[in-house]
Formats: structure tokens, sequence, C-alpha cells
DNA sequence: CTACGAACCTGCCTGC
DNA sequence: TGCAGGCAGGTTCGTA
């Protein structure tokens, strides 16, 4: 489901919601195996502990608790967050549910829950300020100005694989997926088939410029949502609205007319312009 | 070290 | 109507 403005989004409305600090009464898993095992060991550690902070680093949200404690989330695919009331039925694929301690002048509880049908997303709980292995070896974040024309251009270098590979790499960069891959390709007017050795300068520069770009476009029109992505509110994005690649292939080039195109490229779907991209 | 395909899992859409 | 097949926003793992 989702990439870095869809993650952020999710980040900054249960922020919102949360209204922080804000005490975990308790926590229930009810399936184990996701991607990884659950920290279903480790519930004892986590109930009663208080959120002080939600961050996020690449696709993953960390809950950080006033021990120094980490409860690293990531979505997967199909993972969601909701706030239910007691009294709401659960839904299927509920895997998680956070019991939050009730607050005036409402004085009822409050679940954060959260559902993931494809089990993709995972949990893990670190102790003690401790970095997870999963985000060891992460790349800059694209909107981090670390993330400049100058240290992409140094990257090309050593890669052989095609630029759309590159920046969906995590070591490079993170939290771009294979949405705004396509789309930020087209809006530096790059091919995403182009050998990264045979990039200039200026075009390392320019397609840096183009994920940023698009990304905080994204973030401004509530991120992209194509199949199940939705707000911690239940709403729709509003970003696919103006993709102009992604999802359109034999549909007209918003900026030639001419026909996008689809194609495979490492095992996933790949949209671009032959004529605005080369 | 990089590169590529397969794997994880459910749901939805298409075509026969 | 049903069923098989393909495909989906992510990441890791095994094999070249």
């Amino acid at each position: 489901m989702p990439e870095l403005p869809e993650v952020e989004l999710v980040k900054r409305q249960l922020v919102e919601s949360l209204e922080l600090p804000q005490k975990i009464l308790k926590i229930e898993f009810s399936r184990f195996d996701l991607r990884n095992p659950m920290p279903r060991n480790q519930k004892h550690l986590i109930q009663n502990q208080v959120i002080v902070a939600l961050e996020r680093r690449a696709k993953y949200i960390l809950f950080k608790l006033a021990s120094g404690d980490t409860l690293v989330t990531h979505l997967g695919m199909t993972g969601s967050w909701r706030f239910a009331g007691t009294n709401e039925s659960p839904q299927k694929h509920d895997h998680v549910v956070i019991q939050l301690e009730p607050r005036p002048p409402s004085e009822s509880v409050i679940n954060l829950i959260y559902k993931d049908p494809r089990r993709f997303g995972f949990f893990e709980f670190c102790k003690n300020n401790q970095q997870s292995a999963l985000l060891k070896n992460l790349g800059p974040e694209p909107l981090n100005s670390e993330f400049s024309g100058a240290y992409f251009y140094a990257k090309l270098k050593s890669f052989k694989s095609p630029i759309k590979s590159l920046i969906m790499n995590s070591k490079i960069v993170v939290g771009v997926g294979n949405i705004y891959a396509s789309e930020a390709l087209f809006a530096a007017k790059i091919s995403p088939f182009r050998q990264p050795l045979r990039m200039t300068k200026q075009q390392a520069e320019d397609l840096v410029q183009a994920i940023k770009n698009t990304l905080k476009q994204s973030l401004l029109f509530g991120g992209s949502s194509i199949d199940d992505y939705k707000h911690v509110s239940g709403k729709s994005g509003e970003f696919q609205n103006l993709h102009q690649v992604y999802n359109r292939e034999g549909l007209g080039c918003k900026v030639c007319e001419r026909n996008i195109k689809k194609k495979t490229l490492a095992g996933r779907s790949t949209y671009w312009c032959p004529n605005c991209q080369k």
C-alpha cells in the first residue's frame, strides 16, 4: 500500500489523534505470523508504557516509548491503522489491538487497531534505544538535504541495474516505491531503463529534485489511494488523480498525448512515456 | 559486492 | 456461475 507520503501521512494522523503522551493499557496480538513473528512474548514489556512520540524512518513507523524502548512497525502492502470504540465489531484481518487509556471528558476506552490482509507488515520491539537491525544500512531520507545531486551522482557509478531499480534501492535512498519511482522518472524526463553510468551530473540533479517534488506534491494531496490505502480516518488520498504515468498504460501522455507504455522491470510494473523520457 | 527471481499472503479483476 | 490465472503500494532471501 504505502510509500513515503502514505506512511508519513499515517504517522501524522496518528500523532494528531493520539494527543501524546498517551498510555497503552493493553496490547493484543491476534495472530503471530506476519512478515516476522509478532513480539507476543514482549507484550508485558509494552503494556503500561507511555507513547511519547511517533517517528517515521523510511517506510517504518516508530512508536517511541517513555522508557526509551521502541515499537517498530511497518505497513507492508496492505497495512492500516484505525481508531475504534470498544463497541465496534472487529474486522477481518485485524491483527493488533492497542487499548489506550481513556481521557477526560469522554472516559471511554479507544482502541488503536492494526489491520493487514496480506500480512506483509510487521512489528518489532526494541529495548533501550537499541536500533532495529532493519533500520541499519538504510540510505538517506529523500526529503533531507543529505539526499543531494552530488550524493546521488557519486552513487551512480557502482550500479549496473537500470535507474528505476536504483531509486527503489533503500541503500541509496529510502521511501521511493513502485509508484513514485515511475512518477519521478517521468517528471525528470528520464527513461526508467537508462543505465546509471550513462547519466550526466545534471540529470542526476534533476532526478533528485523530481523525487523530492513528487513526494512533496503527494503529501500535499493526501497520498495515493490505488487500492486499499486510506487515511486513518478512512478518507482516500487524491494524488492518484495526478499520476502522470502510473497505472495509465495505453492512455495518452498528459504532456505529449502519445500512449503510456508498461513493462516489467525487476519484477515490478513500470510505466513511462517513451516520447518524453529518454 | 551487485543482480535477479522467487517467496511471503489475500483479494480482486479478467477471461474462458 | 465458477474457476484458474495474473496482478497488486514491500522487503528479504537464495542463487548466480
